[in-house]
DNA sequence: CGGCATCCATCCCGATACTG
DNA sequence: CAGTATCGGGATGGATGCCG
């Protein structure tokens, strides 16, 4: 059942798909989007609350294309008025919680940082 | 000196700071970059090869951007000829190897679930 | 060798408006 | 509520050519 494993996929080669599979977890609101349904199923207006600033058409796009890549799977509760939708990280998905995870608390973490060195460098090439 | 800690910055808060420190983490070749970097320093040509598919300029973008975010440090050698450039991860941008090369890793571990997840998709939206 | 200058494609992505 | 439709702009990234 395959989930993982397998040695013919090397990131630094030009055109190995695994580029494109990088890229979409790189999305600009997948690393937060990812994360945010890690606690559990969320209907799109608490996923679009959790994720403040992206847009309906955006975050619908982006779990459009979690959904492709199955790392997110879709559920339509037909017997609610009004609709219900709700969102899940698949099995697949879930094994990206922890490194977008972490990305985002190394973001946290250093953001003052790279802050200072952004303006130490401004400064220095006025 | 303070590397690190705070508890002000908040991801999921639109408008928070960090939200531009994890682009920069995510640009395109940074996850590829960063972590070609972390045996050492390299010269451009280098870590050109090392990220097979990128463009002259486009390295020099990025690097420029990691180097103002100061996560490298570009150094260069006057006393050669032809000139010798070298770019070497600073302390901050160590801290960005392990979330980086986790990212990496994923990607090619589970490349091959996402490529059949998405022709199973296709398939079920002709 | 290690760039920068140009030009250009395209592609995210956002704002707005509208719908079952 | 959970989208879709449309428009458009700005950032991103690639190709090419020139330079110290």
């Amino acid at each position: 059942m395959s989930v993982g494993h397998d040695e013919k996929f090397d990131i630094t080669v030009q055109g190995c798909p695994s580029r494109s599979v990088l890229r979409h977890a790189t999305d600009r609101w997948t690393p937060l989007i990812v994360p945010a349904l890690a606690g559990g199923a969320l209907r799109f207006s608490a996923l679009k609350e959790a994720v403040a600033g992206v847009s309906s058409k955006v975050l619908t796009e982006t779990l459009r294309s979690l959904q492709r890549d199955g790392l997110v799977h879709r559920e339509v509760f037909v017997d609610h008025t009004p609709i219900r939708v709700e969102y899940e990280l698949t099995e697949l998905g879930r094994t990206l919680i922890l490194p977008l995870a972490a990305l985002r608390t190394w973001a946290e973490t250093y953001a003052p940082d790279v802050l200072k060195a952004r303006d130490v460098y401004d400064a220095g090439s006025e």
